[in-house]
RNA sequence: GCACCCAUAGCUCAGCUGGAUAGAGCGCUGCCCUCCGAAGGCAGAGGCCAGAGGUUCGAAUCCUCUUGGGUGCGCCA
């Protein structure tokens, strides 16, 4: 489009490049210097090289100078083409952004595509703890992030209450519950000693009274074990809601059980000829001292790139916990989503490739499935590796962290790593007023915004959206003025590239850098005064620069509240 | 033994589909607050991107191997 006809057997590959400039230039997604890509023919494809990179360049560089957005156009180097937009371009910018609001940067990226996301599903068997919190903020970051860039999105949790675990908690509130009833009673291994359970037992007795008191389990196993996964589900609800993270859906793996669902999603392997009869090799290595050959009900895995394959059915014929995992993510492949993601912790690693493998069979390939490990978080004080062994048992339970830092803090340092990497979590610095904590530093970019504005009410500027982002500011063409416009510039990008890449701590690390842009500009103001937001007596000037400000404010937001975060309007 | 993840400045880490001189904070060095927007600011030093091969016009990025870490490994979820 910017290109007038070319008629050389490069038609197709300067289309492409053109393409790639007219984007980069369209979307102010590109710095002023950006590097075109120098392009040849593929020999593969037997054409010829009929120009040199340089001077396909000048061609370029020639026709792009005729758009007025375009400052200047040079070629440097074996090829690059450098484009330096017009200060109009820049200029432009903050009145799109406060016209969008933090609509500025959604893009349309993921046309609709359902995208199911499932995160947390912590066991129902206690209060969330610190990795437990990671996972759920890594995927509720993740979820609104694909949101923002045009997917249609479900956050799901589910709820592990079909499993054994489930009746090792049944049977740690029976004791809770004989222990209201003023036993004396013991914990034995494989039961949970947690105090959480302690007003579980009583709110049993509250309700049964002494009816299960002396009865066999067969009395009161199932009933306890409802109960008491209903009463940890709450306090995990409670606890994901401190944590400001939302669920669409909660799935019980229960309801997998009994109704078919489990034998469905497996009669769906079967019919591809993927379940077979088998006994696997003793693994290598340390070997389980209770090992012998035993011949189980097996899913192909290895058909799909697992190492070996995976038993479904226990040699007592039960279902394993693999079972109804196929089933769930059977479920959802019938619930018509384009794409599966699982939030993981980083121990269940060993477990992707045969979820990977269990998906692309039940979907013939169709539905890509990504599996996102979190790694541990290793918490410090003052500096100190931290371990809190309060009434809870010996985690650090998600809610004193909450309680202790808060969850725009909490949010925030978590996903300023990638999720691949283990994180350290200071408390001391995590909540230091400086700038090398990133939370602090772009709350406080935000509430400086805010805080200007406040100062132009109080002399009697207008500074009501409409009205900024009409000003005219083609007088902000300070260097420190443009850098921050760039960085504005650089969002809607950013943000489908995070969304691509499943990343959303890269949001993270943008805010840091765009806060760091505004900070910069402000100390400006401290040495020449023509830099300041507020120009006496100059309410137009003032406004110019207030709306870029108010954009800053803007991109924070949208920034922060794919975080999950509230933008601070002061700091205190 | 096998699989997955990781290795970037003294430290903690960024680095989009491979592109120009690899970035930030801390720490270090130097300069800057009697007043003005300093819960600081500006500038500087500091790197064979673990090592060795390979693909490419071009590699921190892709492939192979080696070394060094983390995690996981049948009837636990």
């Amino acid at each position: 489009m910017i290109l007038g006809e070319v008629s050389s057997g490069c038609w197709n590959d300067l289309q492409q490049a053109t393409g790639v400039a007219s984007m980069m230039v369209e979307q102010l997604g590109m710095s002023d210097k950006m590097g075109v890509r120098t392009y040849r023919n593929d020999h593969a494809e037997g054409a010829q090289f009929v120009l040199k990179p340089r001077d396909i360049a000048e061609a370029l560089a020639a026709k792009l100078r005729i758009d007025d957005r375009i400052a200047s156009a040079e070629v440097a180097g074996p090829g690059f083409l450098n484009l330096r937009l017009a200060p109009s371009v820049w200029q432009a910018l903050p009145g799109r952004i406060l016209n969008e609001g933090t609509e500025y940067g959604r893009t349309d990226f993921g046309q609709g595509q359902k995208v199911n996301v499932e995160y947390v599903s912590a066991n129902p068997t206690g209060p969330m703890h610190v990795g437990h919190a990671r996972g759920a903020i890594v995927g509720d970051a993740l979820a609104s992030l694909l949101a923002y860039a045009g997917y249609d999105v479900t956050r799901e949790y589910y709820i592990n209450d079909g499993g054994a675990q489930v009746d090792v908690l049944a049977r740690s509130v029976y004791l809770r519950y004989l222990e209201a009833h003023g036993r004396d009673v013991e914990f034995a291994d494989g039961t949970y000693p947690g105090d959480y359970l302690v007003p579980v037992g009583e709110a049993l007795k509250n309700m049964v009274g002494d009816e299960y008191v002396d009865q066999p389990e067969d009395v009161w196993l199932e009933k306890v074990r409802t109960f008491a996964t209903d009463q940890m589900m709450d306090l995990i609800r409670e606890d994901l809601a401190r944590l400001n993270v939302t669920m669409d859906h909660f799935f019980s793996e229960k309801s997998l059980y009994g109704t078919g669902r489990i034998e469905a999603a497996i009669d769906d392997l079967k019919g591809k000829g993927l379940i077979y009869r088998g006994t696997l090799e003793p693994p290598k290595g340390k070997l389980p001292e209770d090992w012998e050959p035993r011949e189980q009900t097996l899913f192909k895995s290895t058909d799909y790139g697992d190492d070996v394959d995976r038993p479904i059915m226990k040699s007592d014929g039960s279902w394993t916990y693999f079972a109804p995992d196929i089933a769930y993510h059977y479920d959802k492949l019938t619930r018509g989503f384009d794409a599966l993601i699982d939030v993981f912790g980083a121990d269940h690693g060993g477990y992707v490739k045969r979820m990977k493998a269990a998906v692309a069979a039940l979907s013939e390939a169709k539905v890509p499935v990504d599996i996102k490990l979190c790694q541990l978080v290793k918490l410090y004080k003052n500096g100190e590796p931290f371990k809190m062994s309060k009434r809870a048992g010996t985690f650090v339970t998600l809610r004193d962290v909450v309680d202790e830092v808060g969850s725009d803090v909490t949010r925030f340092v978590m996903l300023t790593r990638k999720n691949d990497a283990p994180l350290d979590f200071d408390f001391e610095k995590v909540q230091e007023q400086s700038k090398d904590n990133p939370v602090f530093y772009v709350q406080y970019a935000h509430a400086r915004v805010h805080s200007v504005l406040r100062k132009a009410k109080e002399a009697g500027i207008d500074v009501s959206i409409p009205t900024l982002a009409a000003t005219d500011l083609s007088n902000l063409s300070h260097e420190a003025e443009v850098n921050v416009a760039k960085k504005l510039a650089e969002w809607p990008r950013l943000a489908e590239i995070a969304a691509r890449t499943h990343e959303p701590h890269r949001v993270a690390f943008y805010l840091y850098e765009l806060a760091s842009d505004f900070h910069s500009l402000w100390n400006r103001g401290n040495d020449e005064v023509s830099l300041r937001f507020l120009q006496d007596g100059d309410a137009a000037t003032s406004q110019a620069k207030i709306a870029l400000a108010q954009a800053v404010a803007v991109v924070i937001s949208a920034g922060l509240g794919i975080l999950g975060v509230k933008p601070a309007e002061e700091m205190r």
